[in-house]
DNA sequence: AATTAAGATGTATTCAGGATGTATGTTTAT
DNA sequence: ATAAACATACATCCTGAATACATCTTAATT
């Protein structure tokens, strides 16, 4: 269970230009100062903006900025959107599914319950929030709801 | 994000055993039960064997059987040892996290709370419920804290 | 004792997909 | 024109999951 590093590296990309507001920062600025590859970068940035997370702007004096404010941006909502996969079971996705006992399996249920909770978790946190402040890790959400039917 | 097909297996072959309780259930029929590799499933049940969730005996009428009551055993503690790598993001990983803002980074702790919610939320179904009833998909879990320094 | 049916274990192979690289476009300020 | 930027299409490498195969050990049956 990972992330892949193209929703890593997105989210660091917002998070640079949600430092540097409004600047124009090029590809390049951000794999230095991330160490990362650039050509890897190219194709996340090139995603972000057809998403419409950043504007780019091509030729002399071009680069990217966020195109919405930060506050705006949920950690989740890029997630789901970056995240190439996020079929955490076999029987999530009915194209490629296999397994005989799906229909019946409660387990879909509970896994999918989780999931949600793993989203929701990040939607409550805008890239504002990140670009700031830290966070404390909380151990305990005993507040989550069992729901039977 | 996917769990492995061993996660999966893992938590197919003791839903198997829960619904046959006690019983000796070879490997064989789980597999062609459930109509997939059978030496896969030999692999998963060694796991869980070691792991402590199966009893297995050898020989003819060998085969497996649940070492604990299916009440006792959560779906997220299952989910904890049978998935190989938890680490969602790079820098989860000390040993070999190469980010150069980890430091400072507050999207670790922010992610590393949506598993925390994710993985508790599995840990509030035990292998009983899941052999038995059905549950309901829920679309939100707004109680869900979030925790500022 | 021999046979057979089961799991135990280690090794090998296949394959998909993520991660990365290369090359060539296209745009725009100077 | 030229240079600096992103756009886009392929190509390649590599890890790890998924699976297969072969051989061993154990234990019940005959």
């Amino acid at each position: 269970m990972r992330l892949t590093m193209y929703t890593d590296y997105s989210l660091r990309v917002l998070l640079y230009l949600a430092s540097r507001k409004g600047e124009n920062v090029t590809i390049t600025e951000i794999a230095d100062f991330y160490r990362i590859s650039r050509n890897h970068l190219v194709k996340v940035v090139h995603n972000l903006g057809r998403d419409g997370y950043i504007l780019t702007s091509r030729g002399r004096h071009g680069g990217l900025k966020l195109a919405r404010p930060a506050k705006e941006i949920l950690v989740g909502e890029l997630v789901r959107s970056t995240e190439p996969d996020l079929d955490l079971l076999e029987c999530f996705n009915p194209a490629t599914n296999q397994c005989v006992i799906s229909n019946s399996c409660s387990l879909k249920a509970v896994v999918f319950n989780a999931q949600t909770a793993f989203l929701e978790v990040l939607d409550q946190y805008t890239l504002a929030d990140m670009a700031k402040g830290s966070y404390k890790t909380i151990s305990s959400f005993k507040s989550i709801p069992v729901v039977r039917n």
